[in-house]
DNA sequence: GTCTATATGCCGATAGAC
DNA sequence: GTCTATCGGCATATAGAC
């Protein structure tokens, strides 16, 4: 990290790291400006408010979202949608995995992602490719926890050593077997 | 909820409420003493401190891991003691989903929690019992991913209804599933 | 056991010098 | 583009009346 100079791709991934160990409302701006080692002020040259950069954070996850599902939009079956997704996911959770943790389950990033129309439509199309054909409760839930799992690669590589290729065939081994594949 | 007035028990579950929904961080004590229809000052005549409060709400969550753990310890086989682990989990997950939730994905709660030495052992036990006779960090990773399918429930229950029951059942597929049983 | 009032400090945010 | 200095507000926490 440059120290004594902040940018704001260099602020996006101090606040990220940050968000990842506290919590959004966990982390001040004054946390972010010291592990930059400029001043809080110096961030609101980058960003007006700190919403603004909560939301620069979360903004390539969602494009991510959105990117897949229209990925998979394009194939014409149903279950090779569903098999898409599921890798595009699992990739995504492997070399992103603080910003999957920050945005399913920090409860102010998801407060503000849900407060977007455009991305509550990508997440409700999300689901159902996910559930196949089947829209029931169960389904919903299996989507939902399998969802919640894409988390675990952080809290995992905490305590024991995996690589990429393992973390993500795990994650669509278990992804298709909880979605019935 | 009585309004006016605070105890020990009404004020974790006003805090308990709070914290699924702002997460911990994103708590006051002023929201608790709002929901509880009193001042700040009045949860001080229970608690010392905010901590005392976060302490008070998840230390159910803590004591029912500790006493689904040593009640599997008797069971006489690894595989039993896994599947009882599993039942346990789904049970409680069902019953407590809220604390579930904060227990499990709120970065301040889990802060505290693996600070207790008590409960780190506690919780490295229940991971090698889920693992079965395997501790290697696939078995690891997918322990982890089983661990935070568990906090689903609240999150599913937001768009769609689910009975207990089947939440359950759903749970324990999924967990007896991904951990190959 | 709850209240009013207050202490002290950090929060997000702004103004203006350099 | 970063700094110092400052603002108003809300945070946790306390003192003492009722």
């Amino acid at each position: 990290m440059t120290r004594g100079k902040s940018s704001p791709a260099a602020i996006q991934q101090a606040a990220l790291e940050l968000f990842a160990d506290h919590g959004v409302a966990g982390t001040s701006l004054q946390m972010i400006a010291t592990k930059l080692g400029v001043t809080k002020a110096a961030l609101y040259h980058h960003y007006k408010t700190k919403d603004g950069i909560i939301r620069a954070v979360i903004a390539p996850a969602m494009k991510g979202f959105e990117e897949m599902v229209a990925a998979a939009r394009t194939l014409p079956e149903a279950s090779q949608k569903q098999h898409y997704l599921i890798r595009a996911l699992a990739d995504q959770a492997v070399h992103n995995r603080q910003l999957y943790l920050v945005m399913l389950q920090d409860s102010s990033a998801t407060t503000l992602m849900e407060r977007d129309p455009d991305y509550r439509k990508i997440f409700e199309e999300m689901q159902m490719i996910l559930c196949g054909e089947n829209l029931g409760p169960e389904a919903v839930l299996r989507v939902t926890m399998f969802l919640m799992s894409l988390v675990a690669p952080v809290q995992a590589s905490r305590s024991v050593d995996i690589n990429d290729a393992t973390l993500r065939q795990t994650i669509i081994d278990v992804g298709e077997t909880i979605l019935r594949c």
